[in-house]
DNA sequence: TTTTAAGTCCACCGAGTTGGTAGAGTAATC
DNA sequence: GATTACTCTACCAACTCGGTGGACTTAAAA
């Protein structure tokens, strides 16, 4: 399951992708607007801020914004920012890898199986972005 | 991600998938074979009992072993009983479901997507049975 | 019938994560 | 210089995860 804080950071970014091209967007209006409890968001977005996928502007007028075009923004980026690993084992991850202590990983039905998961999930999470989530 | 509890229902289940007919086999066996702490997987073992999947015995010659054979337990329910739900979004759980509260789940591009994963996911899990597990 | 092997059960624990809040600091604009 | 709005640090309660300790019960064998 994604954790509550992705759930709230997908809210924020669909937000912004609205809103893309409008100028900076006030966190207390993606807070109000989308429910998300503000002083939680602010984290969030600073997060996200620091990953290169927001920019902000301080002051009067300022706000966050989208760092690049939604469509260049993809689902599975975010998701490995915000929650983690998109596998389901630390041995079948590409970007989270462990090696597995007590399986060889050459003759584990498990591992294979959860090889197959991470890839049909793959297939779609790292072909979709931000501009596939709005309809 | 699976967590260490559910890997380690998994190695023990594959054991007592291989030891299947052999009668059973003792708590202390498994934690020693499958290198897992031996008190935790007490634990692990009683759940999966109390949910059928496994029946046991006491006293000398006594132990753990599976309920029924091992291609009708399926990858699926071991996951949610262990793990909890396979879908990455609680409004698109078919065992764990909750409304969304904040978008309509009829316009709502997360949600769609995250349908598309979730069936993807268990068009796997679903078909296979601990049987599969071992190689 | 006593011993003993083995599972059962329950309480507890430390560390980390999750979800969330408070408030001072800093930068940009008017 | 006042205002606006993001930044940053610190903090918090509740929960989960991974794990332990120990008393209790059952059943079989001696």
């Amino acid at each position: 399951m994604l954790s509550k804080k992705s759930q709230y950071a997908f809210k924020a970014l669909t937000y912004l992708t609205e809103r893309f091209n409008d100028g900076p967007v006030l966190i207390s209006e993606i807070a109000k607007k989308k429910k998300i409890p503000l002083k939680f968001l602010e984290n969030i977005l600073l997060e996200l801020k620091k990953a290169g996928i927001l920019d902000s502007k301080k002051g009067k007028g300022g706000g966050y914004f989208l760092n690049k075009s939604p469509e260049k923004i993809k689902v599975a980026t975010v998701i490995r920012l915000i929650n983690g690993p998109i596998a389901m084992l630390p041995c079948v991850s590409l970007y989270f890898y462990e090696r597995c202590k007590n399986c060889n990983e050459k003759h584990c039905g498990l591992h294979d199986m959860m090889i197959e998961v991470r890839d049909a999930t793959l297939n779609i999470v790292e072909n979709r972005t931000l501009k596939d989530l709005i309809v």
